[in-house]
DNA sequence: TTGTGTGCAAAGCATTTGCAATACT
DNA sequence: AGTATTGCAAATGCTTTGCACACAA
């Protein structure tokens, strides 16, 4: 487990004045270790088998705290439910528009970007994410975007 | 309306050898002259003012091809439903973590980042999107995330 | 003409909610 | 002690699906 991540959301929950019961703790446990992009249900399954009274809507409750606290962001619910990823380090997310395949890419420095909106806007920005679309080299080959596909990404 | 973007729309459709039916021809319509970020809910009522025996299914598949086409993308499932946004110019989405607003902004020049992408990635790639999330000036004022309480976690 | 696309309504699920019980601070 | 948080289960929609009909190509 990445236990920088871990301490980050830990101290981002209690910087805000949440508190910091065993679900919680345990789910930033996982989120910190999962190097995937765990949809509640995921969360839900695996933070189970250590805690197995937990309550899919304490995830749910857990997972929306900490997006609006900024330290996971929420992706597109492409199948099977939104999934959530750890704002770890910064990369570019690589989406296969078939598929739905994510894939991490190290992050160009954009802080220069950041700070330019910072400036022009009233927000409080608190993090920034790039996401390229596109088809994953499995989807590229088994036919470039035809008429007889009509099927949705699954 | 833009028509340049409305053309866009339906340029992908017809390539990828899908049928120009009115419902789609209409949508289309719908997504080149908002310039908002239209949930399925929200295309589907307004074009069926036009069109009144438009379906919701209809919509949502409409969606799903475009979406799959590259030419709009999917935005986060924040409240009411998943929100689109046709991919006019490139911008940055500056989103409040808490309501869910969303601010558009001119887009800094990404083009080596894509590049870059392009050369590091055996993806086909179709767009870029960066999005900013934060505090809006409304929620941020209403309730500062930052408690400055300060204490001792394990 | 052919097979894709549409409409309808019901089915499928992800997500939320209300309230009593629990436990963090 | 006081209150935020949890768990449970039902409720709430958003989204999808199956099938018969309509219509682009």
């Amino acid at each position: 487990m990445d236990v920088a991540t871990y301490q980050a959301l830990i101290e981002a929950l209690n910087k805000a004045g949440h508190r910091l019961t065993a679900q919680r703790l345990a789910i930033c446990r996982y989120l910190a270790s999962s190097h995937e992009h765990p949809t509640p249900a995921t969360v839900y399954a695996q933070v189970r088998q250590q805690l197995p009274s937990l309550s899919l809507a304490t995830v749910y409750n857990t997972l929306a705290l900490l997006r609006e606290l900024g330290v996971i962001t929420e992706m597109g619910a492409d199948m099977g439910g939104t999934r959530y990823e750890t704002d770890a380090h910064p990369h570019v997310n690589l989406i296969c528009l078939r598929c739905g395949q994510v894939v991490d890419m190290p992050l160009p420095d954009l802080t220069a970007v950041q700070a330019a909106l910072a400036a022009q806007s009233a927000f409080e920005l608190r993090n920034l994410r790039l996401d390229a679309y596109g088809l994953c080299p499995d989807c590229r080959q088994s036919q470039p975007l035809s008429a007889d596909e009509k099927t949705t990404y699954a």
